[in-house]
RNA sequence: CGGGGAGUAGCGCAGCUGGCUAGCGCACUUGUUUUGGGAACAAGGGGUCGAGGGUUCGAAUCCCUCCUCCCCGACCA
């Protein structure tokens, strides 16, 4: 892929009312552009990386028996009306009257609409137990957004539903999921911390937060000053309080950024909307239901909050939006080994299998360089006369820096090595 | 919704105690020279100064109302 024909406009000026540095750097890299308060674009690199995340996502929860599908985001309010959340959740709600008249919402979340279908398909125990998957636009008419796409009235949400016939079935399927969320963050180059949590409106008995430490959180925490653990699964301590888990440290309050949330539901859904099946022995019984959120969009500031450097983002390997940089340096371009190696490496790499983008722009060396930091593409190839001279060429790691001087043959293969 | 900050070219800003034709840096266009860490020169293009009203001979600048954005709080998954 060439920059030149790539859509992905750079700024080097920290944007004005901007305060949070995955804020400034989403919007100094390109990789969203707001529309209006907590209404975002998702500009092309922006959106590979939302789609490498969502790609991780899909294959953990495949992995583990989900099936994705696609529900609407438009709903009628009446579906809301069976739970009585139309009003518990009116403030966050964007409703509207449709030109037929009829009062429509867009969907915060999705329990009442996966249990309207589920219910309509699921009849007997044999089709249980059953969980699916969306990953999906959520909009919620924020009082306050908050840091770009932190808190935003439009954002992409990955929510799961489990639908079991008994507690032993949700228990199973909750652990399932609690393991498979411990690998999407890990995946995700994240340290993720989970603690027991309040499940809040959302109805239910048990449940966990997925929480990242991070400067711009809104959720506070309580962490061991010494083991930098939660405090375990009570977070009815006060802070300054002895961590029961080390013993050796104090609490103290931490701000955190939740990227994921499950719940076990249990009936409250299945049973305000009726979602019942015929069990073994011959009893009508209420479905038992869990579900499971991931916020996919604000993990993208998270990983960038927590990855990065005073020059820019650095991707972790599983989410960059592209794998490799290609940088010749501006003018050589025009020198034919330059270009013929540029293109060279460019079409083998692709082969390998890895995302190429090829900086061709006729822009300053300097200019490019710092573009490459600021997008924080993992691996950069500079391709200039000055090395060529040599017959090397420079690879340097994003992340720590490291650069190897390549003779121009071995380029792929050292790129492989370093891949492994 | 309470408190605080901000809105002047695509981006970042100056100008604002009432007075020249609204400016600077970056970006953009054309040309020439450059090219290993945000190049140089020259010539250009781009503005309802957030909106509306008021005061005045004259308003980006003073007054009033409103809108928008950001931060803190409250609230929330």
């Amino acid at each position: 892929m060439n920059w030149s024909k790539y859509f992905i406009p750079t700024f080097k000026e920290v944007p004005l009312g901007t305060e949070a540095i995955s804020h400034q750097l989403s919007l100094r890299a390109g990789l969203v552009h707001m529309l209006t308060s907590g209404v975002y674009s998702y500009l092309p690199l922006g959106y590979r990386v939302l789609k490498n995340i969502e790609n991780i996502i899909r294959e953990e929860m495949n992995n583990i028996g989900a099936v994705e599908l696609f529900l609407p985001c438009l709903h009628p309010i009446e579906l809301w009306q069976q739970t009585g959340r139309d009003k518990t959740l009116a403030e966050v709600m964007i409703k509207f009257k449709d030109n037929r008249g009829r009062q429509m919402c867009l969907g915060p979340t999705h329990e009442e609409v996966i249990t309207d279908l589920v219910k309509s398909f699921v009849q007997s125990y044999r089709q249980l137990p059953v969980t699916l998957y969306q990953i999906q636009t959520k909009f919620r008419d924020e009082i306050r957004t908050r840091f770009g796409i932190v808190r935003a009235c439009e954002f992409i949400m990955k929510d799961a539903y489990s639908f079991d016939r008994d507690q032993e079935g949700l228990n199973k399927n909750y652990q399932l999921m609690y393991e498979a969320y411990k690998n999407i963050f890990k995946r995700c180059g994240l340290d993720v911390l989970i603690v027991a949590a309040d499940s809040g409106a959302m109805g239910g008995s048990v449940s966990h937060e997925y929480l990242v430490p991070a400067a711009i959180g809104e959720d506070s925490i309580l962490l061991c000053s010494a083991c930098q653990k939660p405090s375990g699964v009570d977070q009815k301590q006060n802070e300054g309080d002895s961590c029961l888990l080390c013993k050796n440290g104090k609490l103290t309050k931490q701000v955190a950024i939740e990227l994921g949330h499950i719940f076990q539901l249990g009936t409250k859904y299945s049973q305000a909307q009726g979602a019942q099946f015929l069990d073994e022995d011959g009893k009508q019984k209420t479905m038992i239901m869990g579900c499971y959120g991931i916020g996919v969009s604000r993990v993208i500031a998270a990983i960038i909050e927590k990855n990065c450097d005073d020059k820019g983002i650095i991707w972790p390997k599983e989410v960059a939006p592209f794998d490799i940089e290609i940088l010749p340096i501006s003018g050589s371009e025009k020198d034919p080994d330059v270009a013929s190696l540029t293109n060279q490496y460019d079409s083998e790499l692709m082969k390998a299998g890895y995302d190429v983008l090829v900086d061709d722009r006729d822009e300053s060396a300097g200019r490019k360089f710092n573009d490459a930091d600021l997008i924080g593409i993992p691996i950069r190839i500079t391709i200039g006369k000055r090395n060529l001279a040599q017959g090397n060429v420079e690879i340097k790691i994003r992340r720590t820096g490291e650069v190897h001087l390549i003779p121009k043959e071995q380029v792929v293969s050292k790129i492989a090595e370093l891949t492994k």
